[in-house]
DNA sequence: ACCTCCTAGCTTGTATACAAAATAACGCAT
DNA sequence: ATGCGTTATTTTGTATACAAGCTAGGAGGT
């Protein structure tokens, strides 16, 4: 057993993925008791895992009424990009700063990754090589607050299952505006580094109104 | 009693004000024991409410060492407050393009008190009223997200007691950045206004810095 | 005298049992 | 048949009891 941690904890991190995975619906009511048998734990654990999760928003606890599984409207995703982007971009600002040319190898070694599962179409990889590369970015940032505050909205965010790469030509431009990214980088560019920061979050946003807007048409 | 909630809601609302007022010092250990005899009531409700307060970044848990108060460092302030600062400066661009003219007036009739109390030098009802008018603002920018991570900060911030208009000077500084701020609106200049309010949370991280060397030379 | 190991107690973590409130079900009256 | 009121059941909220890990203090050895 690596798992040593309290059963409180572990049951957060199970429904985390549970919640994000989405083998929880949103909306989805949660009964205590039943969710700890399935767990194999009593409801006090599970309870103190519930407000952990609903502290954090995964999750909606109503008094008296029960547990329900949050979800996200696109009212709410037009909220939140436009707070990504102001972080995210004041993150690319503290690093064209900081970053050390070590740094910057690391970083331009995980953009050739995203070169290489763009060119194979390989979706999946390129999501997750590019949450990494995102990482990467908030780690040599190195404000620990600026990191806790986005990756709260990052998990969030994966709430609602928005794959916007899949919008033919969205991959592309993503590409091209984090080449343009490590450009500014290299250029010890914070001003720049920023704005295009900030417009590559916002047009993930505007290629999410598209998708809806083509769900809704079909 | 107008209290109906759970007990574990009113445990949370207790020990945030009792953490901001410093009743319960940056630091202490927090005995379940007895802390729940203390507020008449068991341990299950109680620890509820410190998984939340945990999440909420008001104390720190430690796996089976216990509970203990969080404290912010002058680091915490100094990677915070350009945060707030990107956060409350995006608000008040929103403000300028939303507000309709009623609005204006109350916020005006907000900045009024503030006149007043600094004219009166007092400085408790400045704080209070300032806190009013800045939510004020928050409220009408309707980016209920963004409300959401501004409170968060705004209670976090409150753990230091830093009264940083207690600076000679600094008040009046505050007021101009005010009236500053108040005349961006009314000419519905947006990004004038979130400038205005960036440099406004900035002075008054600039302004605890010069506090804090002041102690350290004391 | 100091360090180590072991034990005793105290504190956190978990389970179960009980209380109270909300929902569902049933019967009655219209 | 439908709507309302009452009761039964389910489910959340709370308390208590139990298990397990940490801390401290003392005994024994070097």
């Amino acid at each position: 057993m690596i798992n040593k941690s309290s059963l409180c904890q572990q049951a957060v991190d199970l429904l985390k993925k549970r919640i994000i995975s989405h083998a929880l619906a949103p909306g989805q009511r949660l009964d205590e008791a039943a969710l700890a048998m399935d767990l194999g734990i009593s409801r006090t654990p599970l309870r103190e895992a519930l407000k952990i999760l609903s502290a954090e928003g995964f999750v909606h606890i109503k008094p008296r009424r029960g547990c329900f599984v949050a979800e996200l409207t696109p009212g709410d995703l037009e909220e939140i990009f436009p707070i990504m982007a102001m972080l995210e971009g004041r993150v690319a600002h503290e690093v064209a700063i900081k970053a050390t040319a070590d740094d910057l190898k690391r970083l331009a070694a995980l953009h050739e990754k995203l070169e290489k599962h763009a060119a194979g179409h390989d979706v999946d990889r390129y999501y997750e090589v590019n949450y990494v590369f995102h990482d990467a970015l908030q780690e040599l940032a190195g404000n620990r607050w600026l990191q806790h505050m986005i990756g709260d909205l990052r998990r969030l965010l994966r709430l609602s299952r928005h794959r916007s790469l899949k919008l033919e030509g969205r991959q592309q431009e993503s590409l091209a505006e984090h080449r343009a990214l490590m450009d500014a980088l290299r250029r010890r560019d914070a001003a720049a580094a920023e704005e295009i920061m900030k417009n590559h979050l916002l047009a993930q946003l505007v290629a999410l109104r598209s998708m809806a807007a083509r769900q809704e048409a079909a």
